[in-house]
DNA sequence: CAGGGAGGTTAGCGCTCGTTAACCTGAAGG
DNA sequence: CCTTCAGGTTAACGAGCGCTAACCTCCCTG
């Protein structure tokens, strides 16, 4: 990913907000108004900038689908081969997006109903292809495990892995570094158990 | 737990599919009309049994708090003092708790916000008391584990357990048992993981 | 058999909230 | 220097929702 350097544009403002608040209080104990003081304007001014308040909801959540995915996707692509490095690669991705972008993971399966059905059907479709993608490099590293199973697997760890936002808020545990060894740690450990 | 045989009472009809609803849409996405209608009254016949909809919520919250924590002390009690039985023994339950109120589960730590502050706290603490409890009883089974690392290593099984309702819908898994031992599993796996 | 309370009903009030309308302003461009 | 337009502002509308008021109707009980 291409560092940003220059600012961010007051569209981004709005959708880190909006997702911050979201998170916290839930898409409908939010109001517009409180998005616009949150980056510094006032109620209806969003609407210069999104059609609607369902839209950020819609562009935040089809956002983190796509961004899951995607880098899944490359990190598929840059395996080498080896399945028991590829599962720790996307391990390792999901970790730091859930680490680095707390409020969009539980935006993610929290909100998903409050989008028009459109945007839903896309949504689920990018969440399902993520799964999938999963669950196809778990079961190569291990084979014993049925498909119903892997996907089961896969979920739970999804749960394991967005747990972050009931951890402690200012990383009172070993820090960002541990906490991510640690939960990498458990995924793998939960994925050995499940195929036992 | 006695078996109930008598048919439920009008308030319990009241709480389970408000908890349902609220589940699916998030407390402010379904109105006391919707409520009612549930039980096939109509709005405002809701104000017989509850002053309001947030005592609904509280009472749901309260409730889910209460019985996960006097279930767990329950197992603590009837322990034989072997801390990996007693292990097993609190996550059966909660597997038990996850499988069966799965409403509840997802409600449990998606409206705590909604609460007045003394119910806020109260069911915060009832939730920090079963943290603790299952903190201790890991510590025992994995003495290398220290106090922080531990606790993450429960809110993350906690996630790993309150998936449950990410799995699909009709059981089309290994079926009710075989999820259940699935999930027990990992979660032996990932504290095991977790203390390597 | 009167009376009262439990448990409903419908009408409607008041507030909140998303959205629109109408207007303003400063900076860029010919 | 005038125009234009992006990006704001405030006022206000309309819908939805929680909740109350007022009323009704069994059923139980003294």
């Amino acid at each position: 990913m291409a560092t940003r350097t220059d600012a961010p544009t007051r569209r981004e403002q709005i959708l880190k907000e909006a997702a911050r608040l979201f998170a916290e209080r839930g898409f409908h104990g939010v109001g517009v108004d409180e998005i616009g003081a949150a980056v510094g304007i006032s109620g209806p001014g969003l609407y210069r900038h999104f059609p609607g308040k369902d839209a950020m909801l819609a562009e935040l959540l089809v956002g983190i689908s796509g961004q899951l995915l995607t880098g899944g996707k490359r990190r598929l692509a840059e395996s080498d081969g080896n399945p028991g490095a590829l599962l720790d690669s996307l391990i390792e991705g999901h970790i730091d997006f859930a680490l680095d972008d707390r409020p969009l993971i539980t935006l993610h399966d929290r909100e998903l109903d409050r989008l028009r059905d459109s945007d839903r059907k896309l949504v689920r479709q990018l969440q399902r292809q993520y799964v999938e993608l999963w669950v196809e490099v778990v079961r190569e590293v291990y084979p014993e495990l049925a498909e119903p199973a892997a996907r089961s697997a896969v979920h739970s760890v999804f749960g394991l892995l967005n747990s972050t936002p009931h951890l402690g808020r200012p990383g009172a545990l070993p820090g960002r570094a541990g906490t991510a060894e640690l939960l990498h740690r458990m995924a793998r450990g939960a994925f050995a158990a499940a195929a036992a």
